[in-house]
RNA sequence: GCCCGGGUGGUGAAACUGGUAGACACGCAGGACUUAAAAUCCUGUGAUCAUUGCGAUCGUGCGGGUUCAAGUCCCGCCCCGGGUACCA
């Protein structure tokens, strides 16, 4: 450790480095950012981080670091570069510890705030913190209360395709009602205008919530009574809460909802605009799930309701032969007669037993029971039996659907089942092995539609039920509103009061609202949300304040647009720095977020946009999901030990008996050993035997030392321990384990119980198992950045987790290998230091060589971050190095560029040496180097020479040759009269400064 | 089931528009320096066969195909990761 520690001061001393640097930018405000109308804007934005308590580990900086070097590359490009950092700091975690210490949540929010800011502190990155946001700041959330207020204030005009102030629509249904407004809403009812002004306020106002972008009503949630809140899908695991394992329920509660379904389409459509990897546009497609098709009525015989379904088939209303409705359809009561009911009730009770996921996920099994009940076919007028079957969902669609067992799979393994009748509705068509969901070919047997293509019936279909008042032509979408009210205390406050149980807004100038004091952060004895706990949460004339908070998704909407003016107090930010830095150029984040917060916060733009507020449309224009970084767990392998004795009384306590851990190799032999028995090809070879032989043979001698020893400590004979063949796998901290090798002393003193393991080693060394798995504690699998600091460097974690592979790929963490960049660093202190770490650089004029090698670097460092390719650019740097190293090569004017090349990866030790080089100004300040071609320019190319595509050998020759001359020398040359061998090729290929293949 | 990724040495990976497969690293083996170690440097390292040398054959998940030439393009499969759902 001593000389180690010596050797760091000797030459490559990246402590001192680095913490010299990071006095400096920060003293310096070197990454401060202002707006510059001189200079083009470049916005690169990392995905808000949670701060938990946990603090960061290695794969948390990795889309970090790549957008820093990328932020950082751009600045040097001359672009005036918007690089902010913030926290989402309301959330869930630090209420539960609230709920669990009686810590109020700001406290324990900003001590792990704090952690967060020390931890990315020393990873050198070049956040502007003057703009640092928090969620949880009443200047930052008073704006998130204001976009509420003009969402509240706002409806959606159909007619416009935008937002539009919900005062207009009131001035409508005064002057004429609603039956003409072109309003996106829940309303169903029709009004005239005198009904309107005859309407008191409240009930108006309770109309008005059918239109509002924000808006109060009943919707089914997943209630979660152990913690008091309702819990989003995805917080719910095999029909527990995430959190604590609690159970949940569906129930309907009075919840705040944004009408997100009014942008459907606009949502759908803008994602053709924006530059995001196909898998996440298709994430969203899939769940905004546009469907266009119709929306047909059935009557029911003998009754007068109907049964209304949806279906993007109405051309094939004539293979109709059943109808499915969902088991908890409102009708079946109503419709199942005398006959059924025992028959339904019973299939009720056990659908009602089965989980919606259950029911999703289980496709093979069908089932369903008869109402007894009949429909009228619309055209024809024929009955059809009406059925209920659980893979028809009451929550999707209408929750009915009319079978079509020749065109749809599950309608037909249901028809199938219950032996109903499939008709054909298409032009030859096969229905007797399944159903046929084709959407080509002609179709018949359907009276008026005989005859049409699919597509041209689909139109004929339609018009034809808009014309008989059947059905008419219908967009669906999967998408459905949001639920925006948490029973939570850890969120916004909703700026709503109730004036004799009528929500109102709040005037913005009572903004912002802030989150009163309580004093437990659990709901109330009956079920109110914490916030009712809040003392005098009445406004000045004595209303209640509504005590739902905003959830998660809130802050995160829109934070993108307040760091481009983050201490504005009068507007969220000012129109000149939103014309200036517009939106995100660059978005690093994970792909998690696919169907949350990217849809939201670009409904939000939209919302923002359409009120004038923003003047861009899109959130984020470019988008790049770094990979999950996962751990490497490591192994040790017990043998299971038995003790044997005549009275348990003698047994010593099992942490006296010593393991025996056999190597992982062992394990991998054993195993082996085993498949040979099934499979013959599998034979151990010799020298396989005799290792498992050996082994053997030394866990026997380490069982009898083991008894003897226990025998003299405990007494003779009373016990006798067996070590059996079958090893116990289980983790070890990797922090402890070197190239696989385990540090046997730090195992040994890690637990009590581990004192006295024997261990079977091979050249001295105990060598672990390994596996790839999640970074999580309970593996020991969890890499801490500090620490790769502390003995690396910030700099060498940064150049390390670029070259670990390609950015979005998900790709292990192994520690080991991570010598190899820290080399390179020193490799590269080491070219401007003499032997005795002097600096020392020659000012001669650069060869052609090292020309060439440098601005070859240069143009694959820059095309290479211009494609997000960040792992080649460290090669191409270390292959740069080993170059000029080659060539012994100290030139000033070289290396004065190779350091600006590498400030964006390694930006302390380049800032050392760009001092060093006599510089005053940050390095980070200076203009990136120009390509220059003419020092690429080659006069001969070295061929690759194959015969029938088989590279055989090279051959460099002249680029000025032609096709022809290249040919004779060629074939003239020795090597190639062997690879004929006294034939004539049939055909010769000349790529120019390619290759040369000679078909024989 | 559907959609999106991915499958290349012992390991992380490279090969961008079809044109020398395995760059660059890790690890391993051998060597130099050293009293010794660390650090550093040099050499070798896909597999098999041949090794005295020249080398030869095979090889990018599997099976076909297109092409002078396929990791890359096409067809059919297998496996792994992620997303999503009876969306009618």
């Amino acid at each position: 450790m001593q000389l180690q520690k010596a050797q760091i001061e000797m030459d490559y001393n990246f402590r001192a480095i680095e913490a010299k640097w990071r006095k400096f930018w920060q003293e310096n405000k070197t990454y401060k950012t202002e707006i510059d109308n001189t200079k083009e804007k470049f916005y690169v934005l990392d995905m808000f981080p949670y701060p938990s308590g946990a603090g960061l580990h290695v794969g948390h900086p990795l889309g970090y670091i790549a957008s820093d070097i990328y932020a950082r590359y751009k600045k040097h490009k001359g672009f005036n570069v918007l690089h902010p950092m913030g926290y989402d700091a309301f959330g869930l975690p630090a209420e539960q510890y609230a709920i669990q210490t009686g810590q109020h949540p700001a406290i324990t929010t900003a001590a792990n705030l704090k952690r967060y800011r020390e931890q990315l502190d020393q990873i050198g990155f070049s956040y502007d913190w003057d703009r640092e946001v928090r969620t949880s700041d009443p200047n930052y959330y008073k704006w998130t209360q204001w976009i509420f207020l003009q969402l509240f204030h706002s409806y959606y005009n159909i007619e416009l395709d935008k937002a539009d102030d919900i005062k207009n629509l009131v001035a409508l249904f005064e002057q004429e009602g609603n039956a003409s407004a072109q309003a996106h809403g829940d309303q169903e009812t029709l009004f005239t205008a005198a009904e309107w002004n005859a309407m008191s306020e409240k009930e108006q106002q309770s109309i008005l919530m059918n239109y509002r972008l924000t808006y109060l009503s009943d919707s089914f949630v997943n209630w979660c009574p152990a913690l008091g809140t309702v819990l989003a899908n995805d917080e719910i695991k095999d029909g527990v809460s995430e959190r604590g394992g609690h159970p949940v329920e569906r129930k309907k509660m009075q919840q705040w909802s944004m009408r997100i379904t009014a942008y459907a389409e606009r949502l759908l459509s803008g994602l053709d605009k924006i530059d995001w990897t196909d898998a996440i546009k298709e994430i969203q497609r899939n769940w905004i799930g546009k469907s266009v098709g119709a929306l047909v009525s059935f009557e029911i015989d003998q009754h007068a309701e109907k049964i209304d379904v949806f279906t993007t088939r109405p051309d094939t209303i004539f293979g109709v032969s059943f109808m499915v409705i969902a088991p908890e359809h409102e009708l079946v009561n109503h419709i199942t007669t005398a006959e059924q009911k025992d028959a339904i009730k019973a299939y009720q009770v056990k659908a009602a037993a089965r989980s919606e996921r259950e029911r999703m996920a289980d496709v093979k099994q069908v089932s369903g029971a008869f109402t007894g009940a009949y429909a009228k076919h619309p055209f024809s007028g024929e009955l059809i039996p009406i059925w209920i079957g659980d893979y028809v969902l009451a929550s999707y669609g209408t929750g009915a659907v009319m079978a079509v067992p020749s065109g749809d799979q599950r309608d037909w393994d249901f028809a199938t089942k219950f032996e109903m009748p499939i008709p054909a509705v298409i032009e030859g068509q096969d229905v007797s092995e399944g159903a046929d969901a084709n959407k080509e070919g002609i179709i018949c047997n359907s009276d008026f539609l005989n005859g049409l293509k699919v597509k041209d019936a689909i139109v004929k279909a339609i018009e034809a039920m808009e014309e008989k008042g059947i059905g008419k032509g219908k967009t669906n979408y999967r998408l459905r509103d949001a639920v925006f009210s948490r029973q939570r205390y850890w969120g916004e406050p909703i700026p709503i009061y109730y004036k004799d149980g009528m929500p109102m807004a709040m005037d913005e100038s009572q903004l912002p609202l802030e989150l009163p004091d309580v004093d437990k952060y659990l709901p109330t004895e009956d079920g109110e949300p914490p916030l009712a706990r809040a003392e005098n949460w009445k406004t000045a004339e004595g209303h209640p304040i509504e005590t739902n908070t905003m959830p998660g998704w809130a802050g995160s909407s829109w934070y993108f647009a307040r760091y481009l003016d983050p201490n504005n107090t009068g507007e969220f930010a000012s129109q000149d720095a939103l014309n200036y830095w517009q939106n995100v150029d660059l978005y690093m984040g994970g792909a998690e977020h696919a169907t949350g917060h990217l849809l939201y916060a670009r409904f939000w733009t939209k919302f923002l946009s359409d009120k004038g507020f923003l003047p861009f449309d899109e959130p984020f224009k470019k988008m790049i999901n770094q990979g999950m970084i996962t751990g490497n767990s490591k192994f040790v392998y017990s043998l299971v030990k038995s003790v044997k004795s005549s009275s348990t009384l003698n047994i010593p306590d099992n942490k006296n008996i010593p393991s025996i851990y056999i190597p992982f190799k062992a394990i991998q032999l054993r195993n082996k050993k085993n498949q040979s028995f099934i499979d013959d090809k599998i034979t151990l070879s010799e020298n396989e035997t005799t290792y498992l032989n050996d082994l053997n043979l030394k866990i026997k001698v380490l069982e009898k030392v083991i008894n003897e020893g226990l025998s003299n400590k405990f007494g003779k004979d009373l016990f006798e321990v067996k070590y059996s063949e079958f090893a116990i796998k289980s983790n070890v901290d990797v922090s402890i384990v070197t190239n696989d090798s385990l540090d046997i002393e730090a195992f040994k003193s890690s637990r009590e119980e581990y004192a006295n393991a024997e261990f079977i080693l091979e050249d001295g060394k105990y060598i672990c198992g390994s596996e790839i798995e999640k970074m999580s504690k309970s593996k020991f699998n969890v890499v801490n950045p500090d620490i790769i600091i502390e003995s690396y460097g910030a700099d060498t974690l940064r150049l390390f987790e670029m070259f670990l592979g390609p950015l979005e790929q998900s790709k292990p963490w192994d520690t080991d290998s991570i010598e190899g960049v820290h080399r390179f660093l020193r490799k590269f202190w080491r070219m401007f230091h003499d032997g005795e770490n002097n600096f020392s650089l020659t000012d001669a004029e650069p060869t052609k060589d090292e020309q060439k090698i440098l601005h070859k670097t240069i143009k694959k460092v820059e095309d290479d971050i211009e494609r997000f390719s960040f792992n080649t650019v460290v090669s191409a740097l270390m292959i740069c190095v080993n170059e000029l190293n080659d060539l012994k090569s100290n030139n000033k004017t070289i290396l004065e560029q190779l350091v600006i090349l590498i400030t964006p990866y390694a930006p302390h030790i380049a800032e050392e040496l760009w001092e060093k080089l006599g510089n005053q100004e940050s390095v980070t300040l200076q203009a990136f180097p120009t390509f220059e071609p003419k020092y690429l320019v080659e006069s001969s190319h070295k061929y690759p020479v194959s015969f029938n595509g088989k590279m055989r050998f090279m051959l460099e020759l002249p680029l000025d040759l032609s096709k022809e001359e290249i040919e004779k020398t060629v074939m003239e040359h020795e090597e190639s009269q062997k690879w004929l061998d006294g034939k004539t090729p049939k055909k010769v290929i000349i790529v120019p400064k390619k290759i040369v293949n000679i078909v024989v």
